[in-house]
DNA sequence: TATACCTGCAACCAGGAGGTTGCAGATGGC
DNA sequence: GCCATCTGCAACCTCCTGGTTGCAGGTATA
């Protein structure tokens, strides 16, 4: 099973991916670029400290990055993370062709 | 914002994906192909029970399928749904460099 | 300096997730 | 028929998660 080693640490990322809000969130830093907290609550429709928590959990599974600038605080995303995560689907991916191609040769034979 | 589209109904499945042993599960009807419950529970440390309620999540998400065959029940990987998260992900990532591609090309100017 | 704004921290709450145990119902093999 | 095996259902428990509110502390700005 040397896929596990591939999977290992990638169950977070996708945690943090499993929630709606996290998901909106992930992909306006994509598509907008870094922004504070209060640009990032302006869109949504719950309160800013649910925000800084679901920020938080993205900074926890690596997902995003902060920094103070001046009184506010930017997040930005952290796109290695995303390309790992991306690759462990690949990994299953592959592993699932690999099986269809042993069922194949089974069959075949 | 055309690209909530894609990430309509995705958080569900990575949601799924996001516990260790769902992954582990999916990893194993991957690679060693359909298998009942008590065989899936076997290399696990947890109950019967709870693989049974992690398989249901997964079915939930679209990830797995099961039949019955016999006295026991089948369970059996779905990939489309896993096709489908990969391609959320890859639509991020096209996001993420579109947005790197307009910082680029605003820094030129 | 006074004021408006952005953030951080803490407490609190309802609900769901993960897990276990116990028991009952089918099903296959002897 | 009898027994072992596999599964399904229900109750129960603990802990985490998503969310809110209130308040205090910095920071820009008139």
């Amino acid at each position: 099973m040397a896929s596990n080693t591939a999977l290992k640490g990638t169950a977070p990322v996708f945690a943090a991916l499993g929630d709606e809000t996290r998901l909106r969130l992930v992909s306006r830093l994509c598509s907008g670029g870094p922004a504070s907290i209060a640009r990032l609550t302006a869109g949504s429709s719950v309160t800013r400290q649910a925000i800084t928590k679901h920020l938080h959990v993205l900074a926890g599974a690596g997902l995003v990055r902060s920094a103070r600038r001046g009184r506010e605080r930017v997040w930005e995303l952290r796109p290695r993370q995303l390309e790992q995560a991306r690759e462990s689907l690949d990994a299953i991916s592959r592993q699932w062709d690999e099986a269809l191609d042993r069922l194949k040769a089974f069959v075949e034979r």
